[in-house]
DNA sequence: AGACGCAGGGAGCATTATAC
DNA sequence: GTATAATGCTCCCTGCGTCT
């Protein structure tokens, strides 16, 4: 049964009692303690708790949720000699055929896991290079690693010594351009208050970073990557927008093709950049040429003013794609790309996503960007059901490689009255 | 805090790859 | 020889780290 509006329920009421009966008795119990009762900047009162970068004195009675098994690995992993908390090397994250990178396994006292591939969402990543924040977002994402039991915060002191201690593992600086990285990111990546960094939640630096909406599944960024130069950590921060698209694409099957224009729309990397990232994350280019009907004077003609210059007469000597020497209409389009990293569950992406569209819709949507057309498609059957949905741009769908091995090629229905090329 | 050297990144131009 | 897209190279500027 409906209350009555502004009547609140005895339950509730009773709720409300209780919680202020244990807000009341901890604020007692801090007061006793000498610890700080008010709440500082990000909104929350500083915990009682130590810093997970400080060590404990001893390690509690038991680790790793209930797990005999999984105190036992971590209470070997404590005893065994270590330098910092880097105690070995794998790999986990990059795919096989990439860069072979080292990776620190970084296991804390306070956690029995050896996780070293940090989540990463390319949107953000996106958001990074807008704004020019990737240095101060590497840090972000080291601190995400390093809180490894979620607290959300970690010492001034403590990061200062992680992140420019000369004999830290995870050093990526020194303590001057950090003290400069901390204050660019302040109030995007995390809040500065009470001696401590409070990091910011994905939802929350997406919301600074002005990302609406996280479009692009996640990928899993191995933790040595980012104690590596800037450039790059920056351009594997830009590979994982090929990855998330390549992680989706069936298997044997390319990538859909993608113009490096849009992806600059889409990375805030211009073209010239993106090669370079490419060599150094080990991004995979391929090429793509689509073969549209039987070529003739006004057919090469007709595509010739959709296509522009790029279109040329295919040969087919071998009879490839039908009769042997048939001519056909051809054109090159844009590359397709292989990322080096692989996907990780989408996790709380939908969450994140319903927070962030609550907090745009206070009246940042709305920029005019609709959703593009999907024009690539995995094979013809779903091409010619989107075709008879109705198609404004030609789509097209894979028909194999080319005769080197190297080039894809596309078949391509063209869309009924298509707009000629200016 | 200032000076110096080095690395990274942007821009422009030339060259290469690939098809005919 | 044609074309486009990609790649390679160089120059210049900016920012960072180190030293004094």
């Amino acid at each position: 049964m409906a209350l009555p509006a502004g009547e609140l329920s005895a339950n509730l009421l009773a709720a409300q009692e209780r919680l202020a009966q244990l807000q009341a008795k901890s604020r007692a119990e801090r007061l006793a303690q000498g610890a700080p009762v008010d709440r500082i900047g990000h909104g929350r009162t500083p915990s009682l708790t130590p810093s997970p970068l400080q060590p404990l004195p001893s390690l509690p009675a038991h680790l790793g949720w209930d797990s005999a098994a999984v105190t036992a690995v971590a209470r070997q992993a404590d005893h065994a000699p270590k330098p910092q908390s880097c105690i070995g090397y794998r790999d986990i994250g990059i795919l096989e055929d990439s860069p072979n990178i080292p990776i620190p396994i970084f296991i804390s006292p306070y956690s029995h896991s050896a996780t070293n591939a940090i989540k990463l969402y390319p949107d953000i990543a996106a958001g990074m290079f807008q704004w020019e924040l990737t240095a101060a977002g590497r840090i972000w994402l080291l601190l995400r690693h390093l809180d490894c039991n979620g607290r959300g915060w970690l010492d001034v002191a403590e990061v200062r010594a992680q992140l420019t201690g000369k004999e830290s593992p995870w050093r990526v600086c020194g303590w001057r351009q950090l003290r400069n990285l901390l204050a660019e990111g302040d109030g995007v990546f995390w809040v500065r208050g009470d001696g401590r960094v409070w990091l910011r939640s994905t939802t929350n630096v997406a919301a600074a970073l002005q990302v609406p909406h996280l479009a692009l599944l996640p990928v899993a960024l191995p933790v040595s990557v980012l104690t590596l130069p800037i450039g790059q950590v920056r351009a594997h921060l830009y590979a994982a927008f090929h990855s998330s698209r390549a992680g989706k694409t069936p298997a044997g099957q390319p990538a859909a093709p993608i113009a490096r224009d849009t992806i600059a729309n889409h990375t805030n990397v211009i073209p010239r950049t993106q090669r370079r990232y490419e060599k150094a994350a080990r991004v995979h280019a391929s090429r793509n040429f689509a073969i549209g009907g039987k070529a003739s004077e006004s057919a090469l003609e007709e595509a010739a003013w959709q296509h522009g210059q790029a279109t040329f007469r295919l040969n087919d000597k071998k009879g490839i794609q039908g009769k042997t020497n048939q001519g056909y209409i051809a054109w090159q389009l844009p590359n397709s790309y292989t990322g080096p990293h692989r996907l990780q569950p989408k996790g709380q992406q939908k969450r994140i996503n319903q927070a962030l569209s609550d907090l745009f819709m206070q009246g940042m949507t709305g920029n005019g960007q609709g959703r593009m057309e999907k024009r690539f498609y995995g094979h013809g059957r779903a091409a010619a059901q989107a075709y008879n949905r109705g198609v404004t741009q030609d789509i097209y769908w894979p028909a194999g490689r080319g005769e080197n091995g190297r080039a894809h090629i596309w078949h391509c229905l063209a869309a009924p009255n298509t707009p000629a090329r200016k």
